[in-house]
DNA sequence: GTGAAAGCGCTAACAG
DNA sequence: CTGTTAGCGCTTTCAC
């Protein structure tokens, strides 16, 4: 009562209230050393009277174990990165683990401030996410002494990684148009110099053999526009089906062929990649898309980075999440 | 060189290879007390060669603050807290403040998870934010002693909020469309029981006065089409402006509008809100908008929650940080 | 089964 | 100006 309403309480209070020593306090509400069941339970009943909340820093300080991670991400709004965010932190939150959120913007200085800080606060891991997977991350993570796993981005030779299924994702998009009888199945996608653009258009070709097309432009709602445009000014044989290497693309792909009359999907079947909900679910007819489950892929990092930090041994290498195929109106 | 390379440097490292006590290089390091120049260089020095990095985690517990704080949002991830959060992040990096990221995904027993490992890490201070600023926060936050700050969200009487000034902004819009010489302008909003959309429309009947019609509907593309439908389903005279509530509003209005041959900026001009870049680079043309500037938002309220667990005082009450209009092809 | 004592890495009086 | 001393709140041997 002396001490009473400011600061919090302490396991001190908790032990003297409940009449033991602090060590006595420690085991019982720890579930450690050999305690008497029934002075624990009266411990734990105190402490819970007195609303005793262990601090975490001390015990970080003791244990070395800090039970927080942190989350590099080299953007900012991420649409990609922010829903395995949110994956990783709701696996989390039920160890009992936090998320220091990092946005580096890019920026080298900032993600060297970062990583400091997040190492001065001794983090039992780190989660390097990028908004594409081929994209390398900051040489100072090579050399921590604590685990690293890399989430939609490329790690080094021996470290883990988790990337969406960009072939699988590709393939079930195509298997798709195909079960629906389309054999003229053109793919317009995003730069070259993308990882994942080349992956599903490798996977593309595989399955559409000599037939295919592949376009390569950009990741914008108006490359799908021009690429339609491109391809109804020439002539020969026009598609009956269109994969598309992003949602955005998908809705410039068939508002161009709508504006040609075009039919979706009786003359034209399309399907999209991300599933944007936003853009997928405005489209009309409604997109017909991968979804990279990018929260699921949080999971697996996040319950990684858990292992990781346990000590428990990963295999090394990057593992490849399947996508999920969403079927709306266009496909 | 005995205990190697395993586990960091500690000041104690420090100070034994500076020829130092141990205060003397905690003092040198952080300049307190009265410390020899010449000394102080060297420790600081020696501190760089060993690459000694001062535990978070021990310096948080004696000093009793954690340079660490909360965020706390009720949903996950989206599109309007992440820059937020990006902002919050940015400004505290600088300052050696690191930020835990909750996503409570409106589950109260999430946020209160979430409240409590944030408190036991005695964290410096919580922003709450939302998804609309008239959204209620969790009743937990009222009674916490660290200070927490509404940014987006609705706070109780004697707090601090911030919020972007939805009536500047819709004032704004409508002043550009008026500049423009456009008299009969519409405006096309969202659900009626967000204040955000009153405050708008409030905004905008004051100034355009009895000849301003406003048409309440839903926050989506789909509603923006629809509206148009109704408006040149009727009879009467047909508007020379739209202010829109949303960015998706005003694409779904615009794609309405183009379908029915109407001319834009010039027959019709249209004004977002958000700036949501990704719809508001697409549309065709590109579409003239508010911007919520929810980065200074973020910084504002970094600031804000900076100064305050500083023990500095801040002005109760909500403050309404100005929009910005962003002019693309559309108005 | 329980408690006394030591100490995690650091800061903050206070003497010297 | 510098070093000694005493902890922050907690866990963890190790006697009793």
């Amino acid at each position: 009562m002396s001490d009473s309403d400011h600061g919090r309480r302490t396991i001190r209070d908790v032990a003297k209230a409940a009449g033991v020593s602090i060590s006595t306090a420690s085991n019982a509400l720890n579930g450690t050393g050999r305690t008497n069941a029934e002075t624990r339970e009266k411990v734990k009943r105190i402490a819970d009277e007195l609303g005793f909340r262990p601090n975490a820093l001390a015990r970080g300080l003791l244990t070395k174990r800090s039970h927080a991670i942190g989350m590099l991400t080299n953007d900012t709004y991420g649409r990609l990165t922010l829903p395995m965010a949110a994956g990783v932190s709701e696996i989390l939150v039920d160890h009992g683990v936090s998320l220091f959120l990092c946005a580096t913007n890019n920026d080298p200085r900032l993600a060297k401030l970062h990583l400091d800080a997040l190492l001065d606060r001794q983090v039992d891991g780190i989660i390097f996410t990028a908004t594409r997977i081929d994209l390398e991350p900051p040489p100072e993570l090579l050399k921590l002494r604590i685990p690293v796993i890399y989430a939609f981005a490329q790690g080094p030779a021996d470290s883990v990684s988790f990337h969406p299924d960009d072939a699988q994702g590709a393939r079930i998009a195509v298997q798709h148009l195909q079960a629906l009888g389309r054999s003229r199945i053109l793919h317009i996608t995003g730069e070259q110099n993308y990882l994942a653009a080349r992956l599903r258009a490798d996977a593309y070709r595989e399955l559409v053999g000599s037939s295919g097309q592949v376009m390569f432009g950009e990741w914008s709602e108006e490359w799908g526009h021009s690429a339609i445009d491109e391809v109804y000014s020439q002539s020969g044989p026009k598609p009956d089906a269109i994969f598309c290497g992003s949602d955005e693309i998908a809705r410039g792909v068939i508002d161009a062929l709508r504006d040609r009359g075009i039919s979706i999907p009786d003359d034209v079947a399309v399907v999209g990649f991300d599933n944007w909900e936003v853009v997928s679910k405005q489209t009309r007819p409604p997109l017909t898309t991968i979804d990279m489950e990018l929260k699921e892929l949080g999971h697996r990092a996040g319950l990684a980075i858990l292992g990781l930090s346990r000590g428990e041994k990963l295999e090394p290498g990057v593992e490849r999440l399947p996508c999920g195929l969403v079927v709306r109106g266009s496909a």
